[in-house]
DNA sequence: TATTTAGGTCAGTCATATTGACTTAATTAT
DNA sequence: ATAATTAAGTCAATATGACTGACCTAAATA
């Protein structure tokens, strides 16, 4: 295919389109996550940690196997990080009414090195959405959600009590 | 503030919803990238082969000090995945004009396994955003882009001659 | 009682990235 | 013409986040 036909061809410019989206997610999603690193580096955590102290926020008495599921990494993975933040009194580990379980809950040093990293997450989320309007956060919102793996719907949607 | 307050307050409602926009986040862009791995584990690559297989494609004669600049890391990071890529024959180096820089370019091996990568994020791209209304479609694309870090945005404007 | 489940651990490996120090060759500025 | 800067590369050490595989314990369930 010519140079000429491609530009001519609706399709391909279709797909210049889509090659757009594609960088436009690697280029926000970098600067998204980009904020609480500064402050992650700092105490010696990454980016896992945020991640599990952002999860063990938002539902309290999380389990380890819930945790596995909503992160989807192996429970060794895990294991460093989380160990981590118990040691360092982020989280503590109680055990569930079902004796083989644990229940994870953030300390209020956990609760508050969460705040914080999400903060900066929010006020820059907040920022960026109240330039525009209702119907173009809807678009924005329900692209995402259709982008997640069916299986991972669910999981969204449990964890947002739908 | 009690559970109750939190509920009432208009404020912290609204946070609610910019985590659920970070949850989105996290989940799309997870699912996302998933596409492409099965194929590059297959050919002991990774994600970074990708990135670089990527722009390489996109931009003609890009020199390694460009390719640094969108990717964002060291070049002694770059130096081991674009060493592989250069030995196993997916992209060629030349001498640029200024015979200090050097401009990489895909072969045809190397712009072969780009199409079977890309198409994969396409083909499931557009199988979503066809389902969506060019109002939504435009709101994602907006916001995503209004993401973007400034310094970054004038990247992508450039890498798509804007 | 046997099986499954939840959680943990030891060991080894890999991919991606970093910092720091240093080199070479080519271009540009003084 | 010399000095400074730039583009690229290299060596070494380190961190982080992930993996597989093998194995263990204790509790719950079939």
């Amino acid at each position: 295919m010519t140079d000429l036909n491609k530009l001519l061809n609706p399709l391909f410019l279709k797909d210049i389109e889509i090659k757009k989206i594609i960088e436009l997610l690697f280029f926000s999603y970098r600067d998204f996550t980009a904020g609480p690193d500064a402050i992650l580096e700092k105490i010696n955590f990454g980016r896992a940690h945020h991640r599990v102290i952002y999860f063990v926020g938002k539902q309290k008495n999380l389990t380890i196997k819930e945790l596995l599921l909503i992160l989807q990494i192996t429970k060794q993975s895990l294991s460093r990080v989380l160990n981590q933040l118990v040691k360092e009194k982020y989280i503590v580990v109680s055990v569930g009414e079902d004796k083989r379980t644990k229940k994870l809950t953030l300390t209020q040093k956990g609760q508050d090195l969460e705040d914080q990293l999400t903060m900066i997450q929010t006020k820059r989320i907040k920022k960026i959405i109240n330039k525009f309007s209702e119907k173009d956060i809807n678009g924005f919102k329900k692209i995402l959600y259709a982008m997640i793996e069916q299986k991972n719907k669910i999981k969204f949607d449990e964890i947002n009590n739908k």
